[in-house]
DNA sequence: GTTAGCACTCGTGTGGTTAGAGTGCTAATT
DNA sequence: AATTAGCACTCTAACCACACGAGTGCTAAC
C-alpha cells in the first residue's frame, strides 16, 4: 500500500463520512488536489476494491469503504485532532457540580456524550455485583422497620428498606451488622450471595429471616439489572442510512435490550483507553451496519464501566474517540472523590 | 344522532382502529352486517362529515373518524369489557414483590404498561418537591461523612452522602437532625427551601455550611429532574401512520423532553380515573396525530402521580383505559405497603 | 325512506423511457 | 512503465403516461 493509495483511502473515507454518498473518481480529483486525474483513481480504487478495503453498491456507483477499509483508516490514515477548549470547558463543567451521586453521573455522562457526538451514547454504571463488599449498618425508621446501607470498597453504596424484628434495638441491630461486615468484607457482593446461604455465626443464624430480606435485596435490587443507560438514540434518525424504518426499528430494539448490550460491551477489552469495532466486527447481526466506540472509567485504579457511542458506520471516528478519551478521564477523576 | 348513525360511527370507527385504512360504505356493509346497502351508508356518512365526525383523506378514499368523531365514540359509543384473567395475574405478580422502592415500581409500570398495550408509555413519579416533609436523619458513615436521609409523610425518602464537621459526633448531629425535623415538619419540600434560608435557631444557624450542603441536595439532588419515565417508545414503530421518518421524530423527541411532557401532563385533570385526550386536544402541535390516555395513582389519599399512554388517534381506546384503571388501581394499592 | 345505477374523482401501481453518474478497458501520451 | 484521455457500457433514480380500482355523490327508481 504505497503513499498514493493511502492518501486515495483516506481522501475518500472523510468524504464519504461527511457526505454518505458512494464517492467517484471524478468527485475525488475534482474536490481534493491529488494531483492525478480520474482514470488514475480508477485504477487504484479497483487495486484498493480488489484488496477489500473498498466496495461497490453497485456497479454504477461510486465507492464506498468497507469494515477493513474503515478499520485501515481508523489504525493507520485517520488524524487525531486534539479537543477543543470550549468543548473541554463544557466537559468539565458537567462534573464540576460534584455534590451528585454516582447514579447521576452516569446519567449526565450518557446525556452529555451524545449531545455532543449527535449519535447515540451508552453508559455502563459499575457493577454492583462485582464490587468488593466493605460495610453493612442500620439506621431504625420506625418500629419494625429500618434503612439497611450497605457499603462497598470503592465507595459504592446501596440502600433499602427493610423490616426487622421489633424486638431488636437499634445497638443490637448495628452490633449485628458489624459481625456480618467484619466476617465478609473484603468479598466480592455476588459470592456473598453464595456464602451467606450458610452463615457461620450462632447470632448471623439466630436472625435468619433478616438476612433473608437483606439477600433477597442484594439478589434482586442491588443486582445490575439497570447497569445500562442509553441517551439520544433518536440522533440515529438524523443519518440518513437510517431512513429505512426496519434498520431503525432493528437499531433501537437492540439497544434497548441491556442484556444483549451488556454482552457486546464484554467483548471490548476491558484495557482502558479507546476500542473502536466497525460493523460485523461487532457480531451483532441487528447493528450490522453500525460502528461503536467504546471507552472505560474507574473508580480509583479499577476499571469499573465503559462509555460507549453507538453510530453508523461513517462514525467521525476521529472526534468521537477524542471526546470519549476526555469524557472517561474527567468521569474518572470526577468519581475519585465521589 | 339516531341509532343507525350512531352504529355506523361506531363500526367505522373500530374497523379503522384495527385496519388503519380508510373505510368505505361497500366494506362496512360487507364485513358488518347492518341491514342496510352501501347507498344509504353514504347518505348517512354524508350526514356524519358534514356534522365534523368523520373525514375523508381525499375524496376517492373511504372515511376516517375526526378527534370529534373519536371523542364521541370513547364517550358515548365505546364498550369496555372487563379485564382478562391472565391479564389482571400478570399485572398483579408484578406489584406481588413489594420488597422494592418507589423508583423501582415507577419503572416497572412503565415498561408494564407500553409491554401489554403496546403503545409507549410514560410514568410521572411522585413530586419529591410537593411532598410534605417529615423528618431528618443522620447516619455516620466516616470521619467526616455521613448519609443524610430525609422523609416525607407519603413515606418517601430521598438520602444522600454529604461531608460533616468532624468535631460534631452522631449524637450531636442526630439532635440537630431531630431539631430541624420539629422546627420544619408538615412543610411541603419545595418551600423548605426557602424558609430555610433564614435559620430560626442558633444552632440551626451555627452548622451553617452543614445546611447549606444539604440545601444543595435539596435544590438539586431531589428535585423533579427525573421524575419522567419512558418506556417503550419504539412500539410507536410498529403502526402504518408512523412510517414516516419525520413524525417518528417529532413524536419520539417530545416525548424525551421531560419537562414539556410533564406540561401537557397537568393539563389532565388531576382527579382520579381515567381520562382521554385525542389529537389535537392534548394541544400540543408535535403529537397532533396522537392520542393520550392518563390515570392517576396514589399513595393513600393523595394523588402523587400519572401513568400515561401515548398511541396513534386510532388508539384501541377501551383495551388501554381498562389497563390504565387497573394498573394505576394496582400501584396504589402497591404503594399503601410502601 | 331506501337503494340501484352510473358518471366522476383521485391515489396507486406499472411499464417504459431517459438522464446521469460512474465504471472498465483500450489506446494514446508522457 | 506509468499516466491519462476517450469511449462504450452498466446501472439506478427520476419521470411520465396510463390503466386500475376503490369510493364517492347524484339521480332516478323502488
Amino acid at each position: 500500500m504505497d503513499a498514493r493509495k493511502r492518501s486515495i483511502l483516506q481522501v475518500l473515507t472523510e468524504d464519504y463520512i461527511l457526505s454518505a454518498e458512494p464517492v467517484g473518481s471524478r468527485t475525488l480529483a475534482r474536490k481534493y488536489n491529488l494531483g492525478i486525474s480520474p482514470a488514475t483513481i480508477r485504477n487504484e480504487m479497483a487495486d484498493l476494491e480488489d484488496w477489500g478495503f473498498l466496495e461497490q453498491p453497485h456497479t454504477s456507483a461510486g465507492r464506498v469503504p468497507s469494515d477493513k477499509g474503515y478499520r485501515f483508516y481508523v489504525d493507520e490514515l485517520m488524524a487525531r485532532p486534539a479537543i477543543g477548549h470550549d468543548l473541554l470547558e463544557r466537559i468539565r463543567a458537567t462534573y464540576q457540580s460534584r455534590i451528585r451521586e454516582l447514579e447521576w453521573f452516569v446519567h449526565q455522562t450518557a446525556r452529555l456524550v451524545s449531545d455532543i457526538t449527535g449519535y447515540p451514547s451508552i453508559v455502563l454504571a459499575p457493577s454492583w455485583e462485582l464490587g468488593i463488599f466493605s460495610a453493612l449498618r442500620f439506621v431504625r425508621l420506625g418500629p419494625d422497620q429500618a434503612l439497611l446501607i450497605m457499603r462497598t470498597e470503592d465507595g459504592l453504596t446501596q440502600n433499602r428498606t427493610v423490616s426487622i424484628p421489633s424486638e431488636l434495638s437499634l445497638a443490637q441491630l448495628n452490633e449485628l451488622a458489624l459481625e456480618f461486615s467484619r466476617e465478609f468484607s473484603g468479598m466480592a457482593i455476588r459470592d456473598l450471595q453464595n456464602y451467606i446461604l450458610d452463615p457461620l455465626s450462632t447470632s448471623l443464624k439466630q436472625h435468619w429471616s433478616l438476612w433473608k430480606s437483606a439477600l433477597g435485596w442484594l439478589a434482586r435490587d442491588g443486582s445490575d439489572e439497570e447497569r445500562m443507560t442509553l441517551a439520544g438514540p433518536l440522533n440515529i434518525l438524523n443519518y440518513p442510512e437510517f431512513n429505512d424504518i426496519e434498520k431503525v426499528r432493528r437499531v433501537l430494539g437492540f439497544l434497548e435490550q441491556d442484556k444483549a448490550v451488556e454482552q457486546m460491551a464484554q467483548t471490548h477489552p476491558m484495557t482502558g483507553g479507546v476500542t473502536v469495532l466497525i460493523g460485523t466486527e461487532t457480531s451483532v447481526a441487528d447493528i450490522q451496519d453500525c460502528s461503536v466506540v467504546t471507552a472505560t472509567y474507574q473508580m480509583g485504579e479499577r476499571i469499573v464501566g465503559q462509555v460507549m457511542v453507538v453510530g453508523p458506520r461513517r462514525m467521525q471516528y476521529a472526534y468521537v474517540m477524542t471526546v470519549l478519551e476526555v469524557v472517561s478521564d474527567e468521569l474518572s477523576q470526577a468519581l475519585r472523590w465521589a
